[in-house]
DNA sequence: AATTATTTGTGCGTATGTATC
DNA sequence: AGATACATACGCACAAATAAT
């Protein structure tokens, strides 16, 4: 036996193995025979079989009894498992279905399955997300970012995601550290920004602001209500913005809120971080005696089935979720493909005027 | 060699395959020796070798250099790929977001990932979900059958997924020839009968039903109408029902009523298969120039989000849709683990008053 | 600690069966 | 019909790891 190189049969897979991933082998051709690598390898032929058995197993080649082996499909367009993995904050919340029909659509289409997971909208859930996926036989990922204005500390594992050449794309949020990587985003900055100006521009002095603090979409509608208030001169005042975690969405922003509403604090109005916040703004501002829109006016975000509450129509943004998976799902198809895609796919947003709103000058 | 029984490597493996599951065998038990079993089996030590390395290969045993082979903890808990499928009609739907939501809660939580599919409602759609499963690597499935009360014509599909030994169950419906299955349902003939009976003990006479005709629900929640009018000793006229199909949902069945409505025929009130259909059944009732629950009384199925419209509410059934994915989820995790499991779970509605009904004696 | 028997791993030779071209 | 190529099967030899002595 050969001592030097290790395993004969072993070092016969592996030098057919580079030969069909060449360019000189291609999908379709025939392989020598048994016999005419035996010889062309000076072993037995029992040891050519040994290594031609272990690629066939990896579905490298296939044999046809009596007339040959052959390179597989499967050798070029490798390990195409048909399995594409969505992961999301939350299942359970109101835009999800939308989107993941829109992704299903496109995926289906294309003869993908979907493999859905949730972080819960934690880091550590998405940790576990991620490693769980890596272990998984999977073409590209589609993730939501969690917690995305957070620190980033497991970028380790997008290493790995690239160093197994497994494509992934963000949608919704961008981390910091990820700004370079593909990304299908609402241009949530515009969006704050119509709203805002729509209340400037029908008479409202004092706007309030209320935002998620732990994910960047939070921070760009800050960002759109800023600038849409520096634009018309007004000052921007930071004891007029509340911020909250996603933790006590239940609890500090509508009592610290309403405190404020009691108080006949000058209000004219609130932007809200979504439709969900908005009802529950609108809520307590019906707790504190006063009225929608009379009183205060309300906007929303997403254009979800909150925005209908009895006979108040929120006026919020349309939030193109359908579509918003689909271009996500296509662009994944095309990274998959090794086509060239958009780094940044933004989709504008749109005003729906609702009667949440005062409208007089 | 030997003609009669086929290739005996092959006829090895099967026969150890099923002493390693057998009870005589055990997870890390040591298996006889090559030269052993070429003794036993009365072939060359070679063919035995086949025979072991194509089970080591799928990983029911392993092999220690100089010591011998051992059978895997895999063969025991076998092939945990982790993945467990979830087949729906519909991803866009009304009530499925919390359906998956209460899979996801109990399998994510077991370590299990899920693989999301849908049939578009079709049969073909089945078809091809199923076929695309058998060549993915799942440990179980959770189905909803589309168009269950519609002939079976792909047995033979669920028979192959017995004969790989990868167990499913059936939610929301069933096919008569799968009656014998795992099934979590809902009492769909007791939802139809409270509401219908709650409609007679508030005085109505003319009670209408509108049923979905191709699955077995509509079939189910007809047979509660039929029931709580034969009680109540009340004629069942087939006049007063009418069915439609999936594919007609936004013609046939509203011009249909809206004529009997417009003709003042004797209608009291209306059971509707869901609360989708009661909208569009409310807004040709208004369209008429009737009003609801004045004129007539209209009765919708799932409480879902529908079932609110302006200061409508609708006298429903709550479907009790994430505990329903809950129950499906435990019971397959039991299935996998091969466990005894309740061949038939029958979750019970419960009707919730709304304003959509008349209440006057 | 060294020896030995056992067991798996590697490799070759040969013969025969059977499908393909 | 014959040549070629893969499939199955047996026998043998030696290497390497393990476990018991």
């Amino acid at each position: 036996m050969d001592h030097s190189t290790g395993k004969k049969y072993h070092h016969i897979e592996e030098d057919l193995r580079n030969l069909i991933f060449s360019e000189e082998w291609h999908s379709g051709d025939k392989l020598p025979s048994e016999n005419e690598l035996a010889a062309r390898y000076e072993v037995s032929r029992q040891t050519i079989r040994k290594a031609l058995e272990a690629l066939e197993h990896e579905g490298y080649i296939y044999a046809v009894h009596g007339s040959g082996r052959y390179i597989s499909e499967r050798a070029i367009h490798r390990k195409a498992s048909g399995n594409i993995a969505v992961v999301l904050t939350y299942l359970s919340d109101y835009i999800f279905p939308k989107v993941i029909s829109g992704i299903d659509s496109v995926l289906s289409e294309a003869g993908y399955s979907i493999i859905l997971k949730h972080t819960n909208n934690s880091r550590s859930g998405e940790i576990k997300c991620l490693e769980d996926l890596l272990t998984k036989d999977i073409d590209g990922i589609i993730i939501e970012p969690s917690k995305s204005n957070m620190y980033l500390n497991h970028k380790n594992l997008f290493d790995r995601l690239e160093e197994y050449d497994i494509p992934y794309l963000f949608i919704q949020g961008h981390y910091e550290a990820m700004q370079d990587k593909v990304h299908i985003l609402m241009d949530d900055e515009q969006g704050a920004y119509l709203l805002t100006k729509h209340l400037i521009e029908t008479g409202h002095k004092h706007i309030f602001g209320i935002f998620k603090s732990d994910d960047s979409q939070g921070q760009d509608r800050h960002r759109g209500y800023a600038r849409a208030l520096s634009e018309a001169g007004m000052l921007y005042d930071p004891n007029q913005v509340i911020w909250y975690f996603t933790e006590d969405r239940k609890v500090h922003p509508y009592t610290s809120l309403k405190n404020k509403f009691m108080q006949k604090t000058a209000i004219d109005a609130v932007v809200c971080y979504n439709d969900q916040i908005a009802v529950h703004v609108i809520r307590a501002i019906e707790e504190a005696g006063l009225s929608v829109p009379e009183d205060i006016s309300v906007t929303g975000y997403d254009n979800s089935r909150y925005s209908t509450i009895a006979d108040l129509r929120l006026t919020t943004i349309v939030h193109p979720q359908e579509r918003l998976g689909e271009i996500a799902a296509e662009t994944l198809l095309k990274m998959i493909r090794k086509e060239e895609v958009d780094p940044r796919v933004i989709i504008e947003p749109e005003l729906i005027l609702g009667n949440s709103c005062r409208t007089r000058e």
